[in-house]
DNA sequence: TCACTGCATTCTGCATGCAGTCAACCGCGG
DNA sequence: CCGCGGTTGACTGCATGCAGAATGCAGTGA
C-alpha cells in the first residue's frame, strides 16, 4: 500500500486521508489522467477539506498527482518519462539488489521463495492485479534488506510513479509475465548470497522489463499509424 | 536555491513560501535541529499560515524538514544517513555524467570551466559558502545535459538533503578542497566526450567525497573519546 | 538548593468563510 | 446549422476562528 517506507499509524486526519488517497491511485482505482477534487474527495472520505488538501498536495509533491493549475489529476508519465524512470531504477534496484544478497537472512530468504511462487500461480490463474502486487513485493522484499534507507527511499518512490503509470490497462501486464525466470535467476542469485550476480540478475531485470515496455509501446505506435482514429477515414 | 529542478515563477503565496524557506534552509540560515513555528515564518513572510504550512510540509515531505510530532525542525542527518545519502548520489551522477558525456554541448563546455575556475578562485579566497555553490552548480551543469529527467529529480532531491547537513559546521568545507582535481579530471572527460570515462571521473569523485566525510567523521569520534564533555572530569 | 505542581502562553491541526477564476452550458444571432 | 457571448456553477487558494495539547515558567514546599 505505502509500498516500502514505513507509515506511522494514521494518527490525524491528513495521515489518513494521505494513505487513503495514495493507496487508491497505487491499486488503480484512480487512472491517470483522472481528476480528483479537493471537495468530492473531502465529501468521499468524510472530512473537511482542509487535511484533504494538504493530503494531496503531499502526494503530489511526490509526483503521483500532477497540479494542472485547476484542480490535481492522477500523474501520467510519457513514454518516455516511464522509460527514464525504469533507467533509474535499474541503477538502484541493481545495487539495493547487491548489497541484499551480501546479508540476506534465511529467514527472509523463504519469504522471497513464498512470494516468488505467489507470483507464478498468479500468472497462472491469470490476475494480473495479484502478480504486479507479487512483483512488486518480490522486489520490496529483497530491497528492504540492502540496509541503505535513502536507497530505498527512492526507490520506493520511482517505483510508485512507476506502477501508477503501468498499472493502468495502456501496458498490458501480460508481456510482464516473460520476466518470471528473471525473477527465478534473482530468487537463485540471493540463495548463493552472491552479490555480483545478484546484482547483474536485478539489472538485467528491470532493462528487460523496460525493454518490454518499449517494444510494446512501439507496436501500439505502429498500430495507430496503420489504423488512424476510427472516425477518420 | 532551487537546486535544479526548475520552478515556476512563484505565482502563488504557497509557491513564493516554499522556494523562500527552502532556500533559506539550502543556503545554511538555518541550521539542522533548528525549529521553524507556522506562526513565527508567517509573521515573518508576513502572509497568512494557510501557506506557510502548505510551503512547509512540502518541504518535510521532500525531506528538508523533519516533523517532530510538535512543529518542524530542520532535517539533519545521522552520519551513517548521510553516508548512506553519498552512495545513492554516487550511483545516480555516475550515471547521469555519462549520460551527458554522450551529449555536452560545446557551450555548456564553456559555462562548465568557467564554473570550475569560480571553485578553484573561492577556495583560494578561503570561501567556503561560494565554494559549496560553486561546486554545486558544476555538478548540476552537467547533470542538466544527461536527458534524463527522473534522474535529474532525484540528483536533485539528494543532493538538497546533503548539502543541508554538509553545510552546518560539523562538517568542514576544508577537506573538500581535495575534490578539486576531481572535478578537473571529469571536466576533463567531459571535453573529451568519453562516457565511460566521465562516468568514472564522477564516481569516484563522490566516493572520496564520502570517504573524506568518513575520515573525518571517525576522527572527530576519536577526538571526543579522548576528551568528553568538558563539564565531566 | 532542588523538585514538583499549576498556570499561562503558544502552537498545531482542523473547520469554514470568502473572493477570484475557470469551465461548462445555454440561448441568441448570423 | 454553426459560432459566440453571457451567465451560472463549482472549485481553488487564502484567511481566520477554535479546540486540544504541549511547553516553559513561576511559585511553593521540602
Amino acid at each position: 500500500m505505502s509500498l516500502l517506507v514505513a507509515a506511522p499509524r494514521p494518527t490525524s486526519l491528513t495521515e489518513s486521508a494521505y494513505e487513503k488517497i495514495r493507496g487508491a491511485i497505487l491499486d488503480g482505482e484512480v487512472s491517470p489522467g483522472e481528476r480528483l477534487s479537493v471537495v468530492a474527495v473531502a465529501q468521499t472520505l468524510k472530512m473537511s477539506r482542509s487535511p484533504v488538501r494538504a493530503a494531496m498536495e503531499r502526494i503530489a509533491s511526490e509526483g503521483l498527482l500532477e497540479d494542472l493549475g485547476n484542480g490535481l489529476v492522477v500523474a501520467d508519465l510519457a513514454p518516455d518519462a516511464l522509460f527514464d524512470a525504469m533507467e533509474v531504477r535499474e541503477l538502484l534496484e541493481g545495487r539495493a539488489t547487491e548489497l541484499a544478497a551480501a546479508r540476506f537472512p534465511p529467514g527472509a530468504l523463504k519469504d522471497l521463495a513464498e512470494i516468488h511462487n505467489q507470483l507464478v500461480s498468479a500468472y497462472a490463474s491469470g490476475d494480473p492485479r495479484s502478480a504486479m502486487r507479487a512483483d512488486l513485493a518480490f522486489h520490496q522484499t529483497i530491497q528492504s534488506h540492502c540496509g541503505n534507507h535513502a536507497l530505498i527511499q527512492h526507490l520506493d518512490r520511482i517505483q510508485s510513479r512507476i506502477m501508477v503509470v503501468t498499472y493502468s490497462e495502456a501496458w498490458s501486464v501480460e508481456s510482464q509475465r516473460e520476466g518470471v525466470p528473471e525473477h527465478a535467476a534473482i530468487l537463485a542469485a540471493m540463495r548463493l548470497g552472491d552479490p555480483l550476480l545478484a546484482r547483474i540478475a536485478a539489472t538485467s531485470h528491470v532493462r528487460s522489463a523496460r525493454e518490454r515496455l518499449q517494444l510494446q509501446w512501439t507496436a501500439k505506435q505502429k498500430a495507430e499509424m496503420d489504423e488512424p482514429t476510427q472516425t477518420e477515414g
